[in-house]
DNA sequence: GCTACTGATTAGAGCGCGCTAATCGGGTAC
DNA sequence: GTACCCGATTAGCGCGCTCTAATCAGTAGC
């Protein structure tokens, strides 16, 4: 099993206490000692047992994290944004890998829980809110992605209303008025983004109007085969991500119509497909690279002190503006 | 910090070895006593420690897994099968997130040595042969998507000679003779996959020509733009992946070539990307699938015995026939 | 000389659990 | 009743480490 501070010890001539005291950097070791000792561990291919220090220690080093669904590339963004800020408080990170189903959710915080983390960050968890509470009551836990009115559970999401406002000036301006939404879908993190086009159309004195739909190409394609059906046709899309968008472009322009003179598309997340060349879509950044290291700022500051209250922290968007958006075809704009 | 054994055991008023009898689902354990500390625990809301679990029996349940770039849905693909199989076999992941650097992963694969994982599983590791072969000679190691001639080490990887027999056949049966490759660079994947279009090329009495790129979009345009100056000019293209890809066809839309009547273009990995409306790419599917069980068997032979001899597993492909293949234009099919 | 004090080192008690070996209790055989 | 056995239960050590408290050496002060 690899040599122990016991081996290293017994090779440096020294207590095992000491060896101790030099891997964690202790100030009051002579610099002679230090030294005996780091050589020892060196020769000898010592390496801590995490396992051994969290348990003695009880002051463990690794945030727990869930992730709905890997395959994804949005949440590979944030993963990687949280990365990033753990290793910089000097954390790890032991995932747990969804898989979109709301019922092994709960298995994968319970395995996470077993090992003991510090605490949990949540990526856009589908299991309900109740769920939720029982799972989460006496653990720091900080939610990225999706909202939820639970005490001592912190919040990180996007802006859903100020995204939602970004987009739709943005199309008004190019003179846009009837304006629909294909949604991601009944879940929380779907709702709000709907909710936030809602209030931004009401705001706007426009009236909205919602397709249902998923996060997912398929989805894109069958709003987009009930678009073609509506009549007068909108004249602009606004779609729960970019998967959807691009679904909805590619049978937008099956059946003759281009994007964006016939119709113009805004999807969310700003992704690597919105990016393509083939593709350039205009689409909402979601700021992605600030979750992590909000997430984490919440997080240990809920480790620190478990009864500070809520905080939710809602990252603003910025819209990318591509090649998909234009004035509308037969329309002036209006002032 | 929670309830612990000796809580539970407290509670059912029995000793806490039968409560750790009971946690490991020992046979000999009557039907009474299981109830009353199953319902003791419960009550108390107990979970065992994984720490601690481990640090006793030193049999560890966790599969270290590097992963070299998490924003890459391929990666991602692989991760999913990975955590699949593991599942299945009674393992957790403790995943390194690889932030594409080469020296930054030495650091991350000691962090999972000193978790002191069964097993490591490396998804195409940047690092060279050499610092491979000093951070795994004592660990069971797999290594997804690379291949190395490491004794000890075993492989996971995609057949690339076969996949370039598919790929290359498709298109020379389509009538095709002049196919370039752009590469993903100098890296040992790319290598291999370039490797394997040359043989296959060989095979087929072609003479094969290589523009060095990369796995991105970016790498994709450049390598059009080369395209598109040479004389003759190629009917076909085989990218490294679909990102590189799609960067081409952008490029060679934007000016005024058509794929495929002007140009064939195959990709690699069966992305997301691929599968758009919008591209319909036809691609090589990896069978990721089939890496995590692969992976997680290679690994948990080697766990039971260290000193078996090393495996490669190369990983049948598929052809996903998109969209992106025809026969070339001013040339009839050649017997 | 002795005490007081400072900084370096060590002894030793756990952390929560697994596991071996010892013990217990209640049949069965005679 | 005694001897024996076998399944059920428990005692207690050790995993590799952290951390408090104790010890040790060395210096200063008087």
């Amino acid at each position: 099993m690899g040599p122990t501070q016991e081996d290293v010890a017994k090779r440096a001539r020294v207590s095992r206490a000491l060896v101790s005291l030099v891997m964690r950097d202790s100030p009051n070791v002579s610099e002679q000692r230090r030294r005996r000792v780091l050589r020892a561990a060196e020769e000898l291919g010592y390496r801590p047992n995490a396992f051994a220090r969290s348990l003695a220690s009880k002051r463990l080093h690794t945030i727990g994290v869930l992730i709905n669904d890997v395959t994804n590339p949005y949440f590979g963004g944030v993963y990687s944004s949280l990365a990033t800020a753990a290793e910089a408080a000097g954390f790890d990170l032991l995932v747990a890998p969804g898989t979109r189903s709301a019922d092994k959710e709960a298995a994968l915080v319970r395995t996470l829980l077993e090992h003991r983390v510090a605490g949990l960050a949540l990526l856009s968890p589908l299991m309900t809110t109740k769920e939720l509470r029982s799972l989460t009551s006496s653990w720091p836990t900080v939610l990225i992605g999706r909202d939820a009115a639970l005490p001592g559970v912190d919040v990180v999401t996007t802006d859903e209303l100020q995204a939602a406002r970004l987009v739709l000036g943005h199309l008004t301006e190019l003179g846009h008025r009837h304006i629909v939404h294909v949604t991601g879908g009944a879940n929380r993190s779907a709702r709000d983004r709907a909710s936030g086009y809602r209030t931004a159309m009401r705001e706007l004195g426009l009236e909205s109007r919602e397709l249902p739909g998923a996060f997912s190409h398929e989805a894109g394609q069958v709003a987009a085969r009930e678009i073609l059906t509506m009549a007068p046709r909108p004249t602009a899309v606004v779609a729960a991500n970019d998967l959807v968008a691009v679904g909805a472009m590619g049978v937008f322009e099956s059946h003759g119509l281009r994007v964006p003179d016939d119709l113009s598309v805004v999807g969310y997340d700003d992704s690597q497909i919105a990016r393509l060349d083939l593709v350039q879509l205009t689409s909402v950044c979601q700021g992605v690279d600030h979750f992590g290291s909000a997430a984490v700022r919440l997080l240990l500051r809920r480790i620190d002190d478990p009864e500070t209250s809520r905080a939710v922290e809602r990252i603003e968007t910025t819209l990318v503006v591509r090649r998909t958006t234009c004035p509308p075809r037969s329309s002036s704009v209006v002032a």
